[in-house]
DNA sequence: TATTGTTATACTCTATAACTATA
DNA sequence: TATAGTTATAGAGTATAACAATA
């Protein structure tokens, strides 16, 4: 299972479509969370998403250059930020998800009944992920 | 469709599946182009995964470190490094495929029929993918 | 003293450019 | 002069460690 991974295709579609919006799969990851847990402390995305709080600074600088999302102090704790996405953080959010959405090439081995079998199952994954589910909600 | 990718999950599975043998998915992915076309100039290797051949050096020569493979002389070409698996290659290739197949926790969201259902439509497109399919048999 | 976030630094994986040897 | 492979260097993405501000 996930021998796919190897292939190159999936990890070139995933690169496509998030490249095609000027972002890389770790900022659309960041989108998902933040649009799931709006206003969220940036050290709870660092739990959320399993990395180093540093990388979180690091994307949300990023994501904030772009005007994506924005860093907003905590209401009692002067010490958390915590961190919203923009308009247009949503809709470049959609946009790479719809792209992200498109078969990629190697499901032309499939006939069309079999690709909706397939979109099925991946949805049925998501739906039971946290983020996923929040996402393509 | 494969909004999965980014779920962590997969990339973990298949990060922690060529861990698990000392290897990143570089060279599982070399071990398996070199186990379908054995002898392959390292040039040729380059085309076919669409790299350049001075990442082709390092990986091979990561490979050799590790006993995986080896560079043999061509015949009429001086210039021609030629690759070949060595019997441990084939054995860590194996265990890591193996690892590979295994379900990742995610998939507990499908019944056993969905994950084997899952597992067809995948096995399906890796066998139209020449170096998946040389390498899963 | 413990916690939040940042800065500085380093590591992994991969690409580009300059080079050597052979054709 | 063209091609095969290597070496040296640089880049993207992510992690670790030392730090500043606040609790």
């Amino acid at each position: 299972m996930f021998e796919l991974l190897l292939s190159g295709e999936a990890q070139g579609h995933l690169h496509r479509a998030c490249g095609t919006v000027g972002l890389h799969p770790g900022h659309v990851k960041a989108l998902m969370q933040i649009k799931r847990e709006p206003g969220l402390p940036m050290r709870a995305l660092a739990d959320r998403w399993a990395c180093d709080a540093s990388y979180v600074t690091t994307i949300v600088d990023e994501l904030e250059e772009r005007g994506l999302a924005t860093r907003h102090p905590h209401a009692s704790d002067r010490r958390i930020k915590t961190v919203a996405l923009t308009a247009n953080g949503v809709r470049t959010l959609d946009r790479a998800l719809e792209l992200l959405y498109e078969p990629p090439s190697s499901f032309g081995a499939l006939t069309a009944a079999e690709q909706r079998e397939l979109r099925d199952l991946l949805r049925k994954i998501a739906a039971a992920d946290p983020v996923l589910d929040a996402a393509t909600g």
